[in-house]
DNA sequence: TGTTGACAGTTCCTTTTTAGAACTGTATCT
DNA sequence: AGATACAGTTCTAAAAAGGAACTGTCAACA
């Protein structure tokens, strides 16, 4: 399948799947939201391929998910840092490291633990409604097409365009 | 890198994203939390081809996110359906969603709204504080070692384990 | 002065994945 | 009888990822 495909669905989680989806990228961010900004700190920590690594820092600052900065004149050296979007992505980590928190763990419990440090409690991320606070659960929400689907989109059961012969 | 040395990270995320991190599984859940349940179902919305998507399914009852159902007997016919397991795998969906409505809409807007049944209204995913309630941002967060950690883990600046040399 | 190392990549070649299309085998519909 | 639905499997070609070495600038060390 072609990526830029991927990036002119109608639908908001095909395009977002076009940037962050694979398992380096969403590996990469993890290690931005823990301070890592540099090439070689990517590098060594994650033992990624240096070459896919500068693929996918090029993509992240193409979509404004990350900022080059230099941070040192000749030799140019440049770090890699969260933009808002980038910030903004978090989440979707959260929500990924929750799920994993309750599905994946071993006998020795979360490797991590996350602490509010607005009320100062050990959390866990909970999805709520925006307009009543409710927490989220799929079967409690109906799709609806909005201005940007196609003919007619996707609630459940209607038919959509199909992702490679577009 | 292997896939199964991602399972075995020390990290909720990276063991998250051994199950639905790549393109083909994301679009996969995407569909089954729209109601699609069959092979034919899957390959001709999404145009991927069939061995992946055999692969991917396998791969998804394996860890428990997808159900494989006989609906019919002689043909044995089966079909695909989310578990608690994945179900539970919404507030990611939603949080991907969320962030390609908010960054990666073109002019038209939004490919799909969605309506919460309880409040009636139409809403925008939130990620609160299971503690206090209040919205989360990353700025806002603590991370420190858990149970679960390595010798030391990674609490922002500290050092990791590598993925790729473990 | 020469050597080593940090850093941010690039280049080259091999191995693994994925794409694309055709084929299987049972059963129902026309 | 022939076409179609369905859930896959098999085969080969093309694309992506892995792995290791190399570049070029500079600072620190001996």
């Amino acid at each position: 399948m072609r990526w830029d495909a991927l990036e002119e669905e109608p639908c908001s989680l095909a395009r977002t799947v076009a940037v962050i989806g694979d398992r380096w990228s969403l590996l990469i961010l993890r290690e931005c939201f823990l301070r890592v900004r540099r090439f070689e700190g990517f590098q060594s920590r994650l033992g990624i391929t240096r070459h896919l690594l500068a693929d996918r820092l090029k993509k992240f600052v193409r979509y404004g998910v990350l900022r080059r900065v230099r941070y040192q004149e000749s030799p140019a050296r440049y770090e890699y840092i969260l933009t808002q979007r980038g910030l903004d992505l978090y989440p979707v980590m959260m929500s990924i490291v929750h799920w994993g928190d309750t599905h994946m763990v071993d006998e020795r419990g979360r490797p991590l633990l996350h602490q509010h440090k607005n009320c100062g409690k050990m959390f866990d991320p909970v999805l709520v409604c925006s307009e009543c606070g409710e927490p989220l659960h799929a079967k409690e929400v109906h799709v609806h097409s909005g201005p940007g689907a196609p003919a007619s989109a996707a609630a459940p059961g209607e038919r959509r365009k199909q992702v490679s012969s577009s």
